[in-house]
DNA sequence: GAGCATTTTGTAGTAATACTACATCATTCT
DNA sequence: AGAATGATGTAGTATTACTACAAAATGCTC
């Protein structure tokens, strides 16, 4: 239906096209509007969007409504359209929904081809697990930390830059650094892995091909997620690390089997006693 | 959609259920029907069927319609299998993120009926905002945090009992307290929001309905996201509260307009000039 | 470039639709 | 049995979508 409404575009008259676009633009808000108040947000007239409704197939302005809300609840329409001034709440909050969910799905697709195999080997051992990243990247290494050490190795989370230098220039040959950044050009940050690989430990980057700190790591996670165009969304990218840091999570727990299992248990009942 | 109308059914009386009945065993023929034609295909007045739609949550007969459209055309959705020992790497890692595209579809279902523009209203004229939560929604109040207090008004996050309790107890008319809770079972930060509501603080609770959390809130999200049944399967949920969090914060900034424009753009240019 | 023809757009009115206030009927409880 | 509560339908009203028609705007011919 939008796909339909997108086709259409250039054979329209321009007041039609008008409507068009308005609908493209805020499918929420059109829904949730009478005829009378559609013509008076797009400054046309009644008629005008009705002709427009008949020429998407509907036979009129209700039954436009309805496929319209069809099409707005299937997953297909994820081609994500930017937050723009001026949509209503529905219509930004939905878009910022659908990018999320593109978000994911982009890392759904890239799983296959990153090196979660080679992570888990070099992790399973490891003496313990340090989770490095700023800003954002801050929580999200926070987070990870506090999913990871429930599988009974210890392990911390650094989200300050001296934090960083230092864990990098005390860490030894059985830990694990796991840098996470978006843009993977903290300078410092790229220091401290080559540091800590100087020193034994094993550097895992999840960050972007071909950034500095992807050549400093040991191994590297590439994450090219669309990098967030407008202001108004912030880090859908960032859902996608921590989805990533799931998926991490529970090979690591497959891998450790029982032990792991075993301590993954504890902290459940733990929280249930509370 | 449907499956909130098949739960009601006890819950209605007899001519409402025969509505409800129908509806369920010919849906398409209800959205092509106008309201009269449904009352004399039913059997029924016209009254009773409106009161039917508005105790499925909708505001009347046409938006019940389009609510109607929308479940009709979604498919079933991902039936998400769990991980089990013995699953390959492969196969674990792309088990949960199905399961977390999942978990955020889920949430893109539930948002058309979330309190947004409520919550938007209350939030633009306050003060501060604080976000609280524990364990991990500890996390997501941090988050959050991080994003919300770029749109220029103070933000805090407090993460553990005590800290949630005093802030609950020095807070006023003018602050705006978002409880972040899974479960909505913490009696002490129940208290705490009861506290604050005392104060003349406004208390938006994003929890399950019908717990404790939930009744001692100014405004709910209900977020009823289906618990992580295997304990492999870490948090997929708090993804989806994430990803809530993103949206009530694009709405905001939408609603404040050009001042917390201003301050999103400057936060970004901060950080790029590092 | 004027005048006709065609398409596009808006105005005003009409028919329908959804909704509301109220009366009637059924049910339950004292 | 009779009052009180709740369920259901009747009749009326206000909206809402739609239509016929007229006014601009655009394109075409001479």
């Amino acid at each position: 239906m939008l796909k339909r409404i997108d086709e259409l575009r250039d054979s329209l008259s321009p007041a039609e096209r008008r409507v068009a676009e308005w609908v493209l633009a805020h499918p929420r808000e059109a829904l949730a509007s009478t005829l009378a108040e559609l013509a008076r947000k797009i400054g046309t007239s009644e008629p005008t969007i009705v002709r427009f409704c008949r020429r998407t197939g509907a036979s009129g302005y209700s039954d436009m409504k309805l496929r319209l809300a069809e099409a707005l609840s299937r997953p297909a329409s994820y081609l994500h359209r930017d937050v723009a001034p001026g949509d209503s709440v529905g219509d930004a909050v939905m878009k910022v929904m659908d990018r999320s969910v593109h978000a994911i799905l982009t890392m759904r697709d890239l799983a296959p081809n990153l090196p979660f195999e080679d992570a888990v080997a070099a992790m399973r051992g490891a003496r313990q697990w340090v989770f490095c990243g700023l800003g954002a990247s801050g929580d999200v290494a926070r987070d990870a930390c506090q999913k990871f050490f429930r599988l009974g190795v210890p392990s911390s989370a650094q989200t300050d830059t001296p934090s960083i230098l230092q864990t990098a220039a005390v860490s030894g040959r059985e830990d694990v650094l796991l840098m996470i950044s978006h843009s993977g050009r903290w300078q410092d940050v790229a220091r401290a892995q080559r540091q800590a690989r100087e020193n034994g430990a094993y550097v895992i980057a999840f960050t972007q091909p071909g950034s500095p700190m992807a050549g400093e790591a040991s191994l590297c996670f590439e994450c090219e997620v669309g990098e967030d165009a407008s202001i108004y969304t912030p880090m859908s990218s960032r859902l996608a690390q921590l989805a990533l840091m799931d998926a991490l999570q529970v090979a690591l727990a497959l891998a450790l089997g029982e032990s792991a299992n075993r301590n993954l248990q504890r902290s459940k009942q733990a929280l249930g006693a509370a």
